[in-house]
DNA sequence: TGTACATCAGTGAACGCGCGTTCACTGATGTAC
DNA sequence: TGTACATCAGTGAACGCGCGTTCACTGATGTAC
């Protein structure tokens, strides 16, 4: 009895609590200061615990963001048994940056300064570029060059970009996303 | 001689110059921190000096972020004398964000957090909105509706916040953003 | 033209804060015999 | 099975830092007479 109510000495999953808990800070208000101490105090942990698992700060935050690229992937990949396929990426990857849009910004924007720096993270989001890929060919573009990809994936990402930033009434984009990718899919290719 | 020598009491611009500097911060690094005392180290003026022309470091950056739409306003009418005109649209946005790339992060990003709550700041952004849709409209598109307008600012923006964020290599930006907005602007339509 | 005075731009000290990181430590766990 | 010990996850105090903002102030400028 007396061991389940006292605290346990060893947390025993502190890189996985403080990713969640760096997720959390992320997505919250729009203020895009995530502190060390901050992750600490939501894992219930001290504010230096996070030493024993990782270098620094920014490479705790580099394994979240190699997380998100890692979680891109799959929703990109369980898109692909939609009818269409191209719509089904295309939706998938705004439906991620709506409901994960602080780690999207994570992934994407100027918090992390050099994400080269961090071999897992930048695997994992060569792997979330190459299932990208991947999922265009495989929706009957097998032959598309490299600027018709591009100009797929600037259109999605910019998007989600003004979805998350506000720059898009709130009711219109479900409905405007589904028409406009709907339709672009079909012309840009 | 003494009077020009010696620093002057006044500064005589302390709005314009605190605002350059927060704009070279922004632009610097790929830090999004822009802190009011170092604006003011910069400019060579007291941390609070700032205090007498801004209500706080907020409304500051509020004021930065309505120039920054401004000049985007008159970058997109310049661009309207281009012969291709869509394209011409698209390569200032572009060429904008490049450039000021701070300048666009803070413009669109979370670093405000209420651009609503500051009227300038809307009034810019609308009429910048407004500039985008009516050199639409002249490049010979006036009956298309909210959606196409919508993917082909999606289009434009994305693109740009990818090659600011440094996930396009370098040398490959300007070629790929003249054929894909060259292509596009006939297809997406 | 000269003087008195209100205005207001700029100052420097101080406030309380949260930050990332270091350090020497404590104490639970797992392993070797 | 029991004991000795190495390992290593977690702690709390402390470091130095930059931050946004307030306050009472100083002193140059512009204006009224």
């Amino acid at each position: 009895m007396e061991q389940l109510v006292r605290k346990a000495y060893r947390h025993g999953n502190v890189p996985n609590a403080m990713r969640a808990a760096a997720r959390a800070i992320l997505d919250e208000g729009d203020a895009p200061a995530v502190g060390l101490r901050e992750m600490a105090r939501r894992t219930g942990v001290s504010a230096t615990a996070a030493y024993r698992h990782f270098a620094s700060k920014e490479e705790l935050l580099a394994s979240v963001a190699a997380e998100g690229f890692q979680e891109l992937s799959a929703a990109m990949e369980t898109a692909m048994k939609e009818p269409d396929r191209l719509l089904g990426l295309g939706l998938a990857y705004v439906e991620f940056a709506l409901q994960k849009r602080g780690l999207f910004r994570l992934m994407f924007g100027p918090i992390l300064a050099e994400r080269a720096k961090y071999p897992p993270l930048k695997q994992a989001a060569a792997e979330a570029f190459r299932t990208f890929r991947a999922a265009q060919a495989a929706a009957g573009h097998p032959d598309e060059d490299e600027h018709d990809a591009l100009a797929a994936w600037g259109l999605i990402h910019g998007l989600s970009s003004l979805f998350i930033d506000g720059l898009v009434p709130h009711e219109r984009i479900e409905s405007m996303a589904k028409e406009i990718i709907g339709n672009a899919s079909l012309q840009v290719s």
